[in-house]
DNA sequence: TTAAATATAGTAGTAATACTATCATAAATA
DNA sequence: TATTTATGATAGTATTACTACTATATTTAA
């Protein structure tokens, strides 16, 4: 018997919540596979419906349009991450082993062992790499936010701002940093793979080196 | 008389040279506004044909796409913001108060008085912080950064790294510090204007200081 | 000077996208 | 067994993204 993690989702994402049908868990799976292939532009619920082997009026009935979608994957693996986190700083007392550990997960590929049933979790990190902006960089960004659709962003970056807080009480900026790792973590990998002259890396290991580097010299000086 | 500047524009990036015509100057122009104002996604061709008050055919003469336009102005800005570096930097020795100083010109909203003919450059530095990584997070970025469209941002991320290099020759991260000063400058700038609890920062003043602690902590320790 | 080439504008159309509405049917539940 | 609920199938609309074609104005070349 194994314990079965769930995240709990902001029911204004949806409007029929797909964690409660096949079709629904389906429409997440296929999803996540179809936006990694294609990326977010290329993605339509049309492409989303055939590969399902459903129709497009199907899809409209869980997410009312695909930057709906996208924002409810941004925020699952936000809320999915804070877990994992949560789970494996667990028990570590020593606020810098902990933010050490955290880089770590924000800049580690997902293995694919961990498998939540119907997201690829691995598949779902790439995306956040390359789509994962798009959720919050648009013109409905403050409606979005009034509907805390970026809560879960919020929450990781409160909780990684607050052991940063532990680590050097005086430092003056543990919000902006909090941000700044977690999106560096992300950019810096795609800078990595795709534009590499905008890096110094190779390899996933040399990033969290520089993120280790950055935050740990901002705070010993404090 | 007036000097007046120039950037030298990629060829493969438009069909027609928007800059040798009354009607290819008036879609830069009208298409700084018509994106600052609804956004890149809300933003098609023919809205902006009826906007500059000429037909979505003739748009199309100059541009492939609305991507091409979006990579094309912010090649622009890049080149225009390169620009502006070497020339307010220019005569200063010490890379240490040039890198502040390019920190702050990153930072800083551009003053209206500096225009650019066809260009508002205050309201493009703003699509740059909200729509700017559009441009490179696509599927095609590889294809597009083959055909060097992303050159001005590299050079300028260059630049940036080779001060830092002067300012402290055994830092490990030069590029990488430089691409993490370029995209904080600009996302802790949407963070603070739209999702304030991710930032420290009620003014562009503190994204500064923020930066200059990041920077300089980071160079004064090696 | 005139004819040919070229640049530019405008009209019209197509395929795909992003939806909405309706009706039928199968499965779950009360 | 009646009724809600989930899904399926079909059709339709407005907008987007683009292409092809025609008309006209301007430049250039013979």
């Amino acid at each position: 018997m194994k314990a079965q993690l769930h995240i709990k989702m902001n029911e204004a994402l949806f409007l029929r919540n797909p964690e409660s049908s096949e079709l629904g868990k389906n429409i997440l799976k296929h999803s996540v596979q179809l936006i990694h292939r294609m990326g977010f532009e290329g993605f339509t619920f049309k492409k989303l419906a055939e590969d399902i082997g459903t129709t497009e009026a199907g899809i409209y009935r869980y997410f009312e349009n695909k930057h709906k979608l996208l924002v409810y994957l941004t925020a699952w693996y936000w809320g999915w991450l804070e877990f994992q986190i949560s789970f494996q700083t667990n028990n570590i007392k020593d606020p810098v082993v902990r933010l050490k550990k955290i880089i770590k997960l924000l800049a580690t590929a997902v293995e694919d062992a961990e498998q939540t049933s119907y997201v690829n979790e691995s598949l779902l990190h790439q995306i956040i790499i390359a789509e994962g902006s798009k959720a919050y960089l648009t013109k409905q960004v403050g409606e979005d936010n009034k509907q805390q659709f970026f809560k879960p962003y919020k929450d990781l970056c409160a909780v990684i701002g607050n052991i940063i807080t532990e680590c050097s009480p005086k430092y003056k900026y543990p919000r902006s940093l909090a941000s700044t790792i977690i999106e560096m973590a992300h950019f810096q990998n795609f800078f990595m793979n795709n534009l590499p002259s905008l890096t110094d890396f190779e390899e996933e290991r040399e990033i969290i080196s520089f993120l280790n580097d950055l935050v740990f010299t901002s705070l010993k000086k404090t």
